[in-house]
RNA sequence: GGAGAGAUGGCCGAGCGGUUGAAGGCGCACGCUUGGAAAGCGUGUAUAGGGGAAACUCUAUCGAGGGUUCGAAUCCCUCUCUCUCCGCCA
């Protein structure tokens, strides 16, 4: 959500820039309805001035004993029209709000311009992608190979792009949440919160996803209840309605969630292994900071992502999303992609983005410091990292010629072995 | 699931259908006082939107949404949340 006198202030700049991401901002539509519903508010304030100031003369006249009843059915009519303004007024105001909710956020000015995915740019890479001297499996062939991943009972006992782990693949899932939680609250200075995995549309309009992305999202019936598409909706939501003492800023939390998605209008997208599935694992990271501080705390938050990869000796790349692949929300995204030896590309495994004041202005995330004017705080965050695509990684660049995987040293102890080993039968 | 109580400003807390945007207190800010501090005294202290160059002014907001009324924090209805007791449960 952008703000209301900025915007208005800067409309062709802010058409322009907003252009940069293939979004055409409708300068008329917006020029008219702002005026009709300002036009529409002064009426109606007016004729309630007007009641206002009535009511009280007629208190007064009635406590002398005067019969007023003319005037309180003039106010009556008034108060009528008040009712039918109030509505106009309440619809276009209705109309203005979704428009301007609809609207994305600016890119950084470091952000490249680009009309698609393509147009990405690769800031660096860190590690070398391992020589096999055997044709190396993708995961999807080499999990249930293992019997360590089973998308067959999956797909019956839920449906397609959903996973069962067993044994050595489940524990793998679990030592990487437990390595990544571990990392990030020790090392990095994060603070670890459990939040609902089930949130309120209050949440999601505050984080962005209502009300333009409601098809990506999984809604219980009859309820108001969301299954949550990333921590950062629960977690961010956290200071909601908020005021920040600015000195404390930077907040940083980190979560392990399940995250659900729809995955509407995916079809054909990514359907083998588990790189796309309707549930998967996180490790969500959230800031919180100061205006002055957004853009440093970007830097490090996509560093302490990468350090997970560094730390399990998986080789990544970074690249800045350019302008068309930003996401809505976001003024500024870097993406991480791992190396996948079975698929022989980098993937995505990380998203990291700075959102500026836009999700703190929707969910009234506000900072104060010292006798400073309270002013909007800004949001960050990023995945670090998504644990079954870490999973895949792992089993794919750490797999052995004999059908084994050879956990990362920093895992070992939370493996309790050094390889991860076929199953055997299901059991 | 059943029965009851409650929700008012940053916090505590008053509130009769009529200058109550809201008493009083605490906190905070500024000033006076002081060698300095404490105490004391004084002044100020919400958010959003509209109008205005500005001073300022208008509108809305007492959990949320409706209703009654000339007028609602106060009356009525619905919902949400919190607390207490009972039942059930990991």
């Amino acid at each position: 959500m952008h703000d209301l006198s900025f915007f208005r202030g800067n409309l062709e700049a802010i058409a322009a820039r907003l252009a940069t991401r293939g979004f055409e901002l409708n300068l008329e539509e917006f020029r008219s309805l702002d005026a009709e519903r300002r036009a529409a508010l002064a009426e109606t304030e007016g004729l309630k001035a007007l009641r206002n100031a009535e009511s009280v003369e007629i208190g007064k006249l009635r406590k002398q004993g005067v019969d007023t009843s003319a005037r309180q059915q003039k106010v009556r009519e008034a108060g009528e029209r008040i009712t039918l303004l109030d509505q106009k007024a309440a619809e276009l105001e209705e109309r203005f709000r979704l428009l301007l909710a609809s609207v994305p956020n600016l890119p950084h000015e470091s952000v490249p311009a680009g009309r698609s995915e393509r147009d990405n740019v690769e800031i660096h890479r860190w590690g070398e992608p391992r020589q096999f001297d055997f044709e190396p499996k993708a995961h999807w062939d080499l999990g249930p190979e293992m019997k360590i991943l089973d998308l067959e009972r999956a797909a019956k006992i839920a449906g397609a792009r959903f996973a069962v782990y067993w044994g050595g693949g489940a524990r793998l899932e679990r030592a990487l949440i437990n390595f990544m939680l571990d990392v990030h609250t020790r090392e990095h200075g994060y603070t670890e919160v459990l939040p609902p995995f089930l949130v309120n549309s209050a949440s999601l309009y505050g984080t962005g996803q209502l009300p333009k992305f409601a098809q990506d999202l999984f809604k219980l019936e009859g309820t108001d209840f969301w299954l949550t598409p990333t921590a950062e909706v629960p977690v961010t939501n956290l200071f909601r309605d908020e005021t920040l003492d600015g000195d404390r800023l930077p907040i940083k939390l980190c979560a392990y969630t399940p995250c659900f998605r729809s995955e509407a209008g995916s079809y054909g997208r990514d359907v083998r292994g588990i790189i796309r599935q309707h549930q998967f694992q996180k490790v969500e990271l959230v800031k919180f900071t100061r205006a002055d501080q957004s853009y440093d705390e970007l830097e490090k938050l996509t560093g302490d992502a990468e350090d997970i990869l560094k730390r399990l000796g998986l080789p990544f790349r970074r690249v800045v999303l350019c302008t068309a692949d930003t996401g809505f929300s976001s003024a500024k995204t870097y993406d991480i992609e791992v190396w996948l030896p079975g698929q022989n590309a980098y993937r995505e495994i990380s998203s990291c983005s700075n959102f500026e004041a836009f999700q703190a202005r929707r969910a009234g995330i506000r900072t104060k410091s010292g006798k400073g004017k309270a002013e909007f705080a800004h949001t960050l965050n990023g995945s670090g990292l998504a644990v079954g695509r870490t999973w895949v990684a792992v089993v794919e660049n750490f797999q052995q010629a004999d059908g084994s995987v050879l956990a990362p040293e920093a895992l070992r102890p939370y493996l309790g072995a050094e390889r991860i080993t076929p199953q055997g039968e299901y059991r």
